[in-house]
RNA sequence: GGCGACGUAGCAAAGUGGUAAUGCAGCGGUCUGCAAAACCGCCACUCGCGGGUUCGAUUCCCGCCGUCGCCUCCA
């Protein structure tokens, strides 16, 4: 069986093919740094890392390129306003954004280019573009031609006329056509500058990711991705100007991630969460609270190109999610390992491998994988309550364990936050407790397991010994 | 207005041309001193509404209603 993925360009799914066998290459399209990154981000980020790890999990080498846009209009303005030096900011914003995607446990991608590092790159392309008539210098500015691109408008549907029919476009004397957009900016005072053959400037804004993408992994591509809201006009362009220059399709693959969205609780009207409109949760606030594998959860629960509405609620559902996967990693408490328990445990784990494979082979099923998982911890859970132990049940635990990891969920036990001391003094009130209880000093001890209930500390009692959780 | 996506139990959310996964919540039971956790059982005669195709549609087609995204910076 092989992969099917869905294609944003051909509106459809289609079996995975890789232009050398064995090896995908990706280009995802990653963040402008110029403020606190959000959780939508986050999920764009999480989705290509799952991509990329089930990739790898089915035996391709994936070369993931991920780029920073660390110099645009969107940075300047934001170092102005705040009075920092433009590359600065972004650098630092870059360097955080980073910092919390391993929080996230998303994989390092192969390589994290930024603009600043590739603009002769981008000179060259733009230069190559001009030569081939689909780009022309304007008053030290470079735009791209799109009335010379036949096929402009194919990845978002949209025909020229229909754009140019809208009162949209700005109208801009420089430019042929409104509908022309520019590849190269001439520098403005106090602006980041770079000298090029049409006088000092910067890269445009779509142009980046057409020439990192050639640098890092040539002019062909498996997969290009990003937020659906790159479709139109980012994508568009991307395609544009790769094509024009290089004469061959550009990325097989068109993957879009759906939108975070938010409620707005003055409107109540359900709204994507964005910088603009002010209305985002920071990933640093988000992980604050919740442990990243519920953030995880949270974004494996649905078809990562469905739109995802974030409340806390689903943040608290999911929490319990996370809980209930951890629950099954807990250790056996029989020896069992003979007997109809035994076997069915070890036909549960085939079912899930099955399934899990399965699954998310379907364009990345992953909430059809999480519920294969669940399942597999219902069974791992009868039997260990069955008395099931040893080899088969390390097995099944170990299965679970690697399935939850190609999903990128660490299930790691739960740390307490904070204050990481307080384990002694839990541990003397549990014996405490259990001594009260010993003599049938319920109400006391039931007191003191009330009372840690609302410092947030969990006790159960079990046939092993009480055991504590925050 | 144009392009696109979506509308499945209280909530979240998979899925298939032949009568609906999974998680949370809820209900009953086992276990427990009592809880919690775990386990067992129950919980959508039904998949926005109206037509059509079909032996049969939640799944395909058309229309309508509703929600969201893009068309301007945006993961």
């Amino acid at each position: 069986m092989t992969m099917q993925i869905y294609n944003t360009l051909s509106r459809k799914l289609e079996p995975l093919t890789t232009i050398e066998p064995g090896v995908v290459r990706m280009y995802v399209c990653g963040v402008t740094p110029y403020d606190e990154a959000h959780i939508g981000h986050a999920m764009s980020a999480v989705v290509f890392d799952v991509l990329r790890r089930y990739l790898e999990y089915r035996g391709y080498r994936v070369q993931h390129i991920v780029n920073f846009t660390d110099v645009d209009d969107k940075v300047i303005e934001r170092a102005n306003a705040v009075g920092a030096d433009p590359l600065q900011l972004s650098s630092q914003l870059a360097d955080e954004f980073l910092g919390q995607l391993a929080a996230l446990n998303v994989l390092p991608a192969t390589a994290y280019p930024r603009v600043t590092q590739t603009i002769p790159e981008i000179r060259d392309f733009v230069q190559g573009l001009v030569e081939r008539g689909y780009a022309y210098a304007a008053a030290g500015d470079v735009y791209f031609r799109v009335h010379h691109d036949e096929d402009y408008g194919k990845l978002s549907g949209r025909s020229l006329d229909e754009m140019l029919a809208g009162t949209r476009f700005e109208v801009d004397p420089r430019k042929e056509s409104p509908a022309d957009f520019a590849l190269w900016k001439a520098a403005r005072p106090d602006e980041p500058a770079w000298e090029s053959p049409w006088g000092p400037g910067r890269p445009g804004w779509h142009i980046e990711c057409s020439a990192m993408c050639v640098k890092h992994l040539g002019q062909q591509i498996d997969i290009h991705g990003g937020g659906n809201d790159l479709i139109f006009p980012h994508h568009e362009n991307e395609i544009a100007q790769s094509e024009s220059l290089t004469g061959q399709p550009f990325a097989r693959f068109w993957v879009h991630n759906g939108m975070l969205q938010l409620v707005n609780p003055a409107t109540r009207q359900v709204e994507k969460m964005s910088k603009s409109l002010g209305n985002m949760v920071t990933i640093a606030k988000f992980l604050e609270q919740y442990d990243g594998d519920v953030f995880r959860l949270i974004v494996l629960s649905s078809s990562y190109r469905s739109p995802l509405t974030y409340n806390s609620d689903v943040a608290a559902d999911n929490l319990r999610k996370l809980e209930r996967l951890r629950t099954a990693l807990e250790p056996a408490t029989g020896t069992t390992t003979l007997g109809p328990e035994v076997e069915r445990l070890a036909q549960a784990v085939a079912t899930a491998q099955e399934g899990f494979t399965t699954a998310m082979d379907n364009d990345f099923n992953s909430a059809g994988a999480l519920a294969v998982l669940f399942d597999l911890v219902r069974a791992i859970n009868s039997a260990r309550d069955a008395g099931v132990g040893g080899e088969g049940f390390a097995a099944a635990q170990q299965r679970l364990r690697e399935l939850a990891g190609v999903l990128g969920l660490r299930l790691a036990p739960q740390q307490p936050r904070g204050n990481q001391a307080i384990g002694p003094f839990v541990e003397l009130l549990i014996s405490t407790r259990n001594e009260l209880r010993k003599v049938k000093q319920f109400a006391l001890a039931d007191q003191i397991r009330d009372r840690l209930t609302e410092l947030g500390v969990t006790l159960e009692d079990g046939a092993q010994g009480t055991r504590w959780k925050v």
